[in-house]
DNA sequence: AACTTGATGTGACAAATGTCACATTTTAAT
DNA sequence: ATTAAAATGTGACATTTGTCACATCAAGTT
């Protein structure tokens, strides 16, 4: 199996090759340090698994994969993070990338190379974890990031769940005036014209 | 490397076991065909990794993966398949099942068996595919499981985009008394009150 | 031809909605 | 204590919305 491996730090990807090279069914055919390099690399070498850190100076290591995976829709990538961050990992997988796995368990990388070999996808244990949770949305609005109050988040929430003015006046506890006025400052701070697509909003931006 | 191996179908149980058998580092410590057995088993042999059949007679492997995990939180479950059906892969991912992989490629077994072992998460390539679909709401709203006409789902839409009466009847080039009725019809029908609702029922029936 | 049906439209109406210009009251800041 | 700034309320008003009872009209059906 050729592998090519790509991190930010030289002395890491030195490490990984050591580690992995053991193995005799792995042939480490190039070494590189940035995302460029990953591109030039794999154009150069067409390594059967590419093993490469997804945080590094100059273009990061999805965009060096979208790049790659362009050129070579069946590119095998694995990515090495510190992190795991859902961002990346959102991206990784959208971009179909085979593997995404924490550097800190060393153990966990050569079964991953093998298994992403096999062609199998592998993501490590507390990132799988991680996609249920995306997988539903996001049950907290929080209208603070536009500006609105804590009274008028509620009224929010309330009208996002169907109610008419009168009832939330009812569950509030305020005058249906108060409301109606809540309603018209909130439609106002983010520029909508009505309840029902402030409802909407609320659903989109959940 | 101990390995309890579940399969409904006795042969294909037996098949797994010898060619898995191959390899020094595992053991296979029983063979099981039904959910039940499943759970029985693995509290008598504790494995460190589950191969396991989802669809069996009796209860399925999800079930059966879940009463293990209830009892031991750290169970590493691979499940195999014969199909990569969206609703079983959910339920895997949601239950924390270390892996699914379709039973087809025997040579991804293996080191799938291995990558879970070694606390890896491994999901069959195709599999994966299917996540980031997954991950966006569903975009078509189909009004017909309701009893709604064409033009209704039509409105429907333009409701939930957050068009007023007047700005729906100019895209569907009705009148606006009519695009009134026709929401009294679809208000009716799914047993609403008002547009805003009618909103809401679209965000969240997908 | 007579009838049915469905899609489309109209007008009247009550209720709900959103805006606005102002009061009150409470709370916080100086 | 005085002031400023919120939170809360009121009433008037124009619009929008939803309901309803009825027209029209085209396209089938019998």
């Amino acid at each position: 199996m050729k592998l090519l491996i790509i991190d930010d730090d030289s002395l890491v990807a030195l490490s990984l090759k050591t580690i992995l090279s053991q193995d005799k069914d792995i042939e480490v055919a190039a070494l590189g340090s940035s995302g460029e390099e990953a591109v030039r690399l794999y154009d150069e070498t067409l390594p059967d698994v590419l093993l490469m850190d997804i945080r590094m100076k100059g273009i990061t290591g999805i965009e060096a994969g979208e790049q790659i995976i362009a050129k070579h829709p069946d590119a095998k990538i694995l990515y090495l993070t510190t992190f795991n961050d859902d961002e990346y990992i959102a991206k990784a997988l959208a971009m179909g990338a085979k593997g995404y796995i924490i550097k800190q368990d060393y153990e966990a990388i050569l079964p991953a190379v093998r298994a992403v070999y096999g062609g199998q996808t592998v993501y490590g244990g507390d990132v799988m974890k991680k996609i249920p949770e995306m997988l539903k949305p996001k049950l907290t609005f929080d209208g603070t990031e536009y500006g609105l109050t804590d009274q008028e988040n509620q009224v929010v929430e309330a009208v996002a769940r169907g109610l008419s003015n009168k009832e939330i006046a009812d569950e509030l506890c305020l005058s249906e005036g108060t409301v109606r006025n809540y309603i018209s400052n909130i439609l106002r701070k983010l520029d909508l014209r009505d309840r029902t697509n402030l409802a909407i909003f609320y659903y989109t931006h959940k």
